[in-house]
DNA sequence: AAATATTATTAGGCACACCTAAATCATGAC
DNA sequence: GTCATGATTTAGGTGTGCCTAATAATATTT
């Protein structure tokens, strides 16, 4: 008898979170390898070895054996759908349930894999379908598609121009406490005053209402904010 | 290195499950058996033998050989929280995202093990702490108390007296959209008529707004709703 | 009291998802 | 063109939670 998954979907929440790795790594460039699912996902390499193999076995993924990994329309489409569920789920716990920026990824993270279609639809629908998450991360639509914007992170942008914040990373709660702090969410303008040379100290001003401050941040922080040239308000 | 649980407690989701039945069993009578667990998740009795060991093991029942399972202290608080993040989840559902009286245990019985305390009691403060589910089942309080009110089953109880309903079994959607058919769910006011010989049907009055209805309902569907003597109105 | 039926447990397996340690493969340096 | 380095895979192992089949303990009948 075949095991009854205590999921909602047809997939484990490990096969889910695997997904979501290899959309998030493709989306910034090359084919996932193995080692960089085995970072993202804080596992060992071996184990990622194996679950590729199940993963290409389900016809989720394609693998060239020491080339790295991509995702098939099929596995594409089900990392989609987990990845609109975890941010419409971001949403409605920031926004109904007043949940803090830091922890909601925390709890989106476990409630994704539970969640039903249904129940996810109907957060969307009390929101009125939102279409980016409290991070400025885009939801994809029900059918499955989403446009990635193109942005630079602010450790790409060169000191001078007028910015606004599209997107932080979300991932880690302290780093975003400390951006908080600092004004830095999406919305927020800012302009980068000054870069330090050898990956020194990026200084920015940011706008705040009633004036603004100057704030310095380092590169590795820098490489998590994602900006674009600020439209004219 | 101990493998990282995705639950939001320090208990697995198959456990969790296994101290709600037993809870549940015990509530009723006497010690839980294995094979009353088994019938109840819907798994082999050798399954739950070794479940049993493990649970002894933790301190989260006793257990005497061929006689039956009790939950200890700990077991009981533990079964209580998952409980209570189940009510609370099913009132949530039901009352601010509109989930129809049959689907939101299904919903709930999977969000249970991954919504965190701080959820449940976002969720609670939402409703303004609600005492008792959709199904009339009572919410344990946050330091893991509850009264299980001593309730009849329409099974139980003879003709004439003016009854009302209090809780039905939540566990079946048919059943529930039948009896939801039939007017009765909690707060309802019933009477019986009549009850078959040889557990034959029961016929009883339901109270309806501007008049009212004769419904017959057999034995197994009448021992899961439960009844105490109306209070008059 | 013995035979039978019921109930519970043990024995032996399987799938999933992880681990460490030991090969193996690929590639850029020399 | 070989070699070392780093990435990847295989080999072998763990814990959880389930299974079936066989065995053991208890309860019931005769």
């Amino acid at each position: 008898m075949m095991v009854e998954r205590a999921a909602a979907h047809g997939l484990s929440g490990p096969v889910e979170d695997y997904l979501k790795a290899i959309y998030d790594l493709e989306r910034v460039g090359d084919p996932a390898t193995t080692n960089d699912i085995a970072v993202r996902l804080a596992i060992s390499p071996a184990s990622v070895s194996g679950m590729v193999r199940r993963l290409a076995d389900q016809g989720l993924i394609t693998h060239e054996p020491y080339r790295g990994v991509r995702l098939t329309t099929g596995g594409r489409h089900a990392a989609l759908r987990t990845l609109r569920r975890h941010r419409i789920l971001e949403c409605y716990l920031t926004e109904v349930l007043g949940y803090p920026w830091d922890r909601v990824h925390e709890e989106a993270e476990r409630l994704e894999h539970a969640a039903s279609e249904e129940l996810i639809e109907r957060m969307a629908a009390a929101l009125g379908d939102p279409v980016q998450d409290p991070h400025g991360a885009p939801i994809p639509t029900r059918d499955g598609r989403v446009e990635e914007a193109r942005l630079r992170s602010l450790a790409e942008v060169s000191p001078g121009e007028r910015l606004r914040v599209r997107r932080v990373e979300d991932e880690d709660a302290e780093r975003l406490r400390y951006l908080a702090e600092l004004g830095i969410r999406p919305g927020a303008r800012v302009r980068i005053l000054d870069k330090a040379p050898f990956d020194g100290p990026i200084t920015l001003w940011v706008d705040e209402s009633g004036g603004g401050a100057a704030r310095a941040i380092g590169v590795a922080l820098a490489a998590q904010v994602f900006v674009d040239v600020a439209a004219p308000e």
